[in-house]
DNA sequence: AATTATATTAAAACCATTCTAAACTGTTGA
DNA sequence: TCAACAGTTTAGAATGGTTTTAATATAATT
């Protein structure tokens, strides 16, 4: 549980203001037991239910990028119809279920280490993602 | 180096009617000496080239896809501005190149057996993709 | 050659995302 | 406290990759 007070602090600090719009973002975002994962438009869905007042769609966009920027959320790249965000930060896995379009994150431990034999000169490794397919098991 | 008659079967044999723009686009992807990395921009823009005559950017989207479809090609996710492909249809992995954006292809052994210690009752693993990226080493 | 099924096409539609520029709000410092 | 400024929000327009449409053309089958 965070208090809003701790989410303006934490704008604040980030050099972002604190305006309604993020805090309430913030408490959709960061103020749950668990970590998950969304695209903008099922934030969109949730702002709307939680909240009294609409927020444009342009500065759901703004502050989704801004807090990416941050290393607040993790874009995952799953295909190229759209973007899915991740609240969970920390390096990790993805599994993705085909049919049912949904994440589930994989431990580092789930997948053990993973060494990059090969190298690009000039160019330092700046993450390493694994994506592993779901199909449904009809055997 | 495939023959143009050879195109027409492969064709035939997927069940795809050998069409002048199909075998057109066969020639651009699959008369090359190594595998290679394009979005349909950049397909078209070879297209456009090569060729004499013009094909319908909805014929090159469909027959990328029909090809997709038969496992000819196969989709790399990157980010979700565009979409990637790649005529190395082998179990392998990719470094991106963030600056330049650019996909590099990383062998199975450049990266070593990868164990998935979780699974998820009622799917079965349908592809393990790793995605490295890469930034520009100013140290 | 006629028929049928499939493919191509240009243009319109679609839809996630970004841009614009005007109105608004948080911050700073007098 | 309040004016001034910089940063933020907003609705709506624009963008750009992709898909759809429906008319025309082509390949396959008879």
């Amino acid at each position: 549980m965070t208090t809003t007070v701790e989410f303006i602090e934490k704008l604040r600090n980030s050099g972002l203001r604190p305006t309604k719009q993020r805090i309430k973002i913030c408490e959709v975002l960061f103020n749950k037991e668990t970590t998950f994962h969304f695209t903008i438009n099922d934030l969109v869905k949730i702002i709307e239910k939680e909240a009294n007042e609409k927020i444009s769609l342009a500065t759901v966009y703004n502050t989704i990028h801004a807090f990416e920027k941050k290393g607040y959320l993790k874009e995952i790249p799953i295909d190229a119809n759209q973007s899915y965000f991740d609240t969970n930060v920390t390096d990790h896995h993805h599994f993705y279920d085909i049919s049912e379009k949904k994440l589930i994150d994989l431990d580092q431990v789930d997948v053990g280490p993973i060494n990059i034999k090969k190298s690009v000169p000039g160019k330092k490794i700046k993450s390493v993602e694994v994506l592993v397919k779901l199909d449904t098991d009809n055997q």
